[in-house]
DNA sequence: TGCCAGGCCCTCTTTAGGGCCTT
């Protein structure tokens, strides 16, 4: 297995925006990422960045992220711009990635980028591999695996690290349920979408 | 100013609807 398919190393990202859908004119006000190299942490990547309107008192309250803070950071072309450099071609993983994909190749794409890299979803995972967590929110999750939680929540970086946390415990996690070897971004992939009678005959024919 | 989406998953399903998750 190449190095770049090592599920260990990964960029797990989060965007903080200004609503839920790009398609409506939301766009990213944060971004925040890290880089794994083995399942460490060996790199991280956090700005704010301007979308050139205010957001509104719900985000602001939500995210704690002000109008005033966003007055002084970079527009969003200039941050995605050095966001793709940090990212290169990494598979990454987020949770709930839908979202966080849609604004991802919104954002590229008003810095003429159309094509993104390989990701999953670390919310779908821990579906399948802790279906009996109360809830698959990151927060509840991080508190049933007793994962160490940072200082705050809705802030990009705290909350991509806490995620690269959760990953790793999964892939531990079924590491030690399965007694398998190295796990794979493509098998961790394919489990995402996985029906959960499958789970286990999946894991016998890729040890 | 206030509003908006979309994919997954379950079930009282599949000719559908609603909850979960992300901001």
């Amino acid at each position: 297995m190449a190095d770049c398919d090592n599920a260990l190393n990964v960029v797990v990202l989060d965007f903080e925006t200004t609503g839920l859908s790009p398609s409506y004119g939301d766009r990213a006000i944060e971004i925040g990422a890290v880089k794994l190299k083995n399942g460490e942490i060996i790199e991280t990547f956090q700005e704010l960045m301007n979308p050139g309107f205010p957001v509104n008192n719900f985000i602001a309250q939500y995210t704690g992220i002000t109008n005033s803070m966003l007055k002084k950071a970079r527009r969003c072309n200039e941050v995605m711009k050095s966001f793709a450099e940090f990212l290169g071609d990494s598979n990454f993983v987020a949770h709930n990635a839908s979202f966080d994909e849609r604004f991802l190749r919104s954002e590229f794409e008003m810095i003429s980028r159309y094509s993104i890299p390989d990701y999953t979803c670390s919310m779908l995972c821990a579906r399948r591999i802790y279906p009996d967590a109360p809830s698959h929110k990151l927060s509840s999750l991080v508190s049933y695996k007793s994962i160490r939680e940072e200082d705050s929540y809705h802030r990009a970086l705290q909350d991509s690290i806490m995620t690269s946390r959760l990953w790793t415990t999964m892939i531990n996690d079924i590491r030690e349920k399965y007694n398998t070897g190295i796990i794979s971004f493509s098998m961790m992939k394919k489990l995402s979408r996985m029906s959960k009678k499958n789970m286990d005959s999946f894991f016998r024919i890729h040890p």
